[in-house]
DNA sequence: CTCATGTTCAACCGAAAGGTTGAGCAACGA
DNA sequence: TCGTTGCTCAACCTTTCGGTTGAACATGAG
C-alpha cells in the first residue's frame, strides 16, 4: 500500500468504480451488498474496493447486527483541495507574471533561446 | 492506459514522485533532464512520469533546440476541484439533513434500522 | 561529416492492482 | 441448534506500473 495519505486519497479514486461507489455514498449510507448491486463484479471486489477507500480514509464503516454500513468522510477532500489549489494558484501568478514580463519586452534576443537565426 | 480523463488525473496524481515533478513545474518550466536531476532513477524513469502527466493533461511539451522543456497546464485541475466539490457540499449537505432530522425525533424505531432495543 | 547532447523507444523484470473462486466467521431467524 | 445472511480472508491469475538497460532518434557544435 501508498505510504503517504495523499498518494492513497488520489489512488483511490484513480478507479472509476471507486468514484462511482464515493458518489453513490454521498447520497447516503449504504451496505456492501447494495454497493455492489449495480455492478457485475463479485461482493468481494466489492469489498476490496471499501477497503481502499477505508486505508485512503475517504470511508468509514461501522457495525450493525450483520451489516456493515459504509459511510462517507467528506473530509479528507480537504487535503487534495489543499494540494491542488496550492499548485494551481503558484501556477496561476506565474502566468501571470510572464504575461507582465513579456508585456514588457516586446522583442528581445535572449540568449537562453534565440528563436531564428537571422544571419543573412 | 485508462479512459476517462478523471481516472487518468487522479492516477498521476497518485504517485508522490509525479506530485513532485508537478510541484517544480509550478514555480516555472523545465527540462527531462533538470526534473530528473533530483531524484536518484533514471533519465529514462522520469521521461516515463512525464508521459503520464501529458496523458493526464498535467503537463506538455513543447521543442526547443533538441530539449523538450515541459510546461505545467493548471486547467486541468478544474477537472478535479469539480469532481471533488461536488461530492464534498453533497455529503456536507447530507449532514446537516440527517442533523435536522436527528433534532426533529430524538427516538424513532424506524422499519429500515432499528438503532437499539428499547422494550422495557 | 562526425560527435556530443537531450530525449525517447523497446524489451525485460519484480511488485502491486483488480479480478476470480472457495472457505471461514459473525450475527440474526426459525 | 441449525441454517441463512452479510461480509471478509486466503490463494491464485492476469494486467498494469515503476523501474532498469541498451539502442535509436533529433539536433546543435566542431
Amino acid at each position: 500500500m501508498a505510504a503517504d495519505p495523499l498518494s492513497r486519497v488520489f489512488s483511490a479514486l484513480a478507479d472509476p468504480t471507486r468514484r462511482d461507489i464515493v458518489a453513490r455514498l454521498a447520497v447516503g449510507d449504504a451496505t456492501v451488498n447494495e454497493l455492489a448491486a449495480p455492478y457485475d463484479v463479485t461482493v468481494q471486489a466489492v469489498s476490496k474496493h471499501l477497503k481502499v477507500l477505508e486505508d485512503a480514509g475517504l470511508v468509514s464503516r461501522s457495525r450493525e447486527a450483520q451489516r456493515r454500513p459504509v459511510h462517507l468522510e467528506a473530509n479528507v477532500f480537504d487535503l487534495m483541495t489543499k494540494w491542488i489549489e496550492r499548485y494551481r494558484r503558484q501556477a496561476e501568478e506565474r502566468y501571470r507574471r510572464l504575461d507582465d514580463v513579456l508585456r514588457a519586452m516586446p522583442d528581445d534576443p535572449s540568449p537562453t533561446s534565440p528563436p531564428e537565426g537571422n544571419k543573412s
